[in-house]
DNA sequence: TGACTCCATGTCAAATCTGACATATTATAA
DNA sequence: TTATAATATGTCAGATTTGACATGGAGTCA
């Protein structure tokens, strides 16, 4: 696991449009960054439709503004269970959470 | 993250329909461990349908059996992230995964 | 019976992730 | 401009997760 992480950190530069193309990912290291960054979209959009600021939802998910920021920006050191952990905290059902995933890229 | 743990050690049983009910799981912690639970499903289920051990699928994803056991068991030890990177990695798509979430519980 | 395959479970060092903190950057308002 | 709030980024000790290994149970076949 180390080319991978490599990976994962420059594809961090992409939050528009689905990632890959430039750099060599197979398909499934592709599908896994689009899946997270579809998921890091959708906290950001629940947060702001709240109008909480992200120290806000930082307490309500018993955990920091730092983090929450890198959890929006697609930050490789944020896990899938983290977003997906958050997102229910903030009332996403499964279905919203399916809905995100298939959208993704 | 202590109560939490436990619950999900204790949840662990439930691998028959729904989980929670006579533990105290917030609904956001039912929601996560039934999302675990369908995932783990769906990895069985992909993994008998190819006719693979457990072994075999180890090889694939690059871990090991027990891991793998522990996936397919919904182990309290196993995050989202691996399910999901192994599901990937046995050729689900993102739809296969909304799929999978949505039918949850 | 033994030999073999498959799956389950416990353990643990190494790898990874997390919350917290410091600090920087970017707004927005007065 | 200054001040203030919101967000971004780097770092790191502590917590969690991981692959690997050992071992046990269940089933099959000869």
């Amino acid at each position: 696991m180390k080319a991978a992480k490599k990976k994962k950190l420059e594809a961090k530069g992409w939050k528009v449009g689905s990632a890959a193309d430039f750099l060599a990912l197979s398909p499934e290291e592709a599908a896994y960054i689009d899946l997270k960054l579809s998921l890091s979209k959708r906290l950001k959009e629940m947060r702001t439709q709240k109008k909480m600021s992200q120290t806000a939802l930082a307490k309500e998910i018993h955990s920091s503004q730092s983090r929450v920021a890198k959890m929006e920006s697609g930050d490789a050191s944020v896990s899938l269970d983290l977003l997906i952990k958050s997102l229910l905290a903030v009332g996403a059902s499964n279905r919203d959470l399916a809905k995100a995933i298939s959208s993704g890229a």
